[in-house]
DNA sequence: TCTGACTAGTCAGCCCAGTTGACTATCTGC
DNA sequence: GCAGATAGTCAACTGGGCTGACTAGTCAGA
């Protein structure tokens, strides 16, 4: 059963995580909803998280220049999802808000997620489902420590 | 412990497949290698279990137009990790041959992936990788069923 | 056996999300 | 108050994907 090649974990992760955006992707649709891209899940998160974020710490966080993060702020406003809103006390400055229309996104993107967790968890055992979590999350905390971490795959 | 917030999960994978990509171009910058992408990856797993195998069959599995998959090959080729050789049967076609260095560098890349495992193994255990191992596969299996399946992600 | 539909692969041109580089406006430490 | 750092934007480029149009070869049927 466990005639694991080595080097094949990697590849696996891969796999799921495509299996994942691509069941998310289909309900999307299917609720005729805008299918945005994982990148701007990303955003939307790291807002909902970080209140008082600016361009550049996204753009940090997300391990792209501060022109892309620029661009893709950009496109969410022109969406309605965020807002720019002038900084307190740094006049350069602005710090990125999300909308209700983006909160309420944010929320059924997790929902969707779930979604997939639950069809896992169908399949392994919900059980197993938390070991893995805990496993990732450990593998994680081990490789980075303290400091965060980047969010988006690259390839 | 486990404060699973629902929908993280696939988060976290992304996660950890981004360190153990981060972590695999590290080691080959390091090992003064080419960096290939981990998209040259799949190629070169896929003729290695493929043999006679041809652009159009690749296509299909990486999921990408044949016209994009001809210029992955292309540019392969013009580095010398694989051949075209003309098809024993069909005179249109050409079979995608792996070179020596192109075997070895497959050879490199899953010891490097391995690493990766090892260092989570250390984290949690072997028992428990072989575990991941394991849910992976079977959520790939009941997600799939028997046909094969996107290797590559999308954004 | 010829012909019409299909298929393998390439060429050319476009698109999009990222990049680098140059710039303005503002902030901060000396 | 000035020099250097920082937030953000504009412009031009790149790379890897795409569509569309094409050539060359295959194959099935009348």
């Amino acid at each position: 059963m466990d005639d694991r090649r080595p080097g094949e974990v990697p590849l696996l992760l891969a796999m799921t995580f495509r299996a994942m955006t691509d069941h998310l992707h289909a309900r999307l649709v299917e609720l005729g909803r805008e299918p945005l891209r994982p990148a701007h899940g990303y955003v939307f998160r790291y807002l909902a998280d970080h209140p008082g974020a600016t361009v550049v710490d996204l753009a940090a966080r997300l391990d792209v220049t501060k022109q892309s993060a620029s661009k893709t702020v950009t496109e969410l406003a022109d969406w309605g999802y965020l807002e720019r809103r002038s900084h307190p006390t740094d006049g350069r400055a602005q710090i990125l808000v999300l909308t209700e229309r983006g909160r309420e996104y944010l929320h059924l993107a997790d929902e969707l997620w779930a979604e997939s967790e639950k069809q896992w968890a169908a399949v392994i055992g919900a059980d197993r489902l938390d070991a893995v979590h805990a496993d990732l999350r450990a593998y994680l905390d081990h490789v980075y420590g303290d400091h965060r971490i980047n969010i988006r795959p690259v390839w």
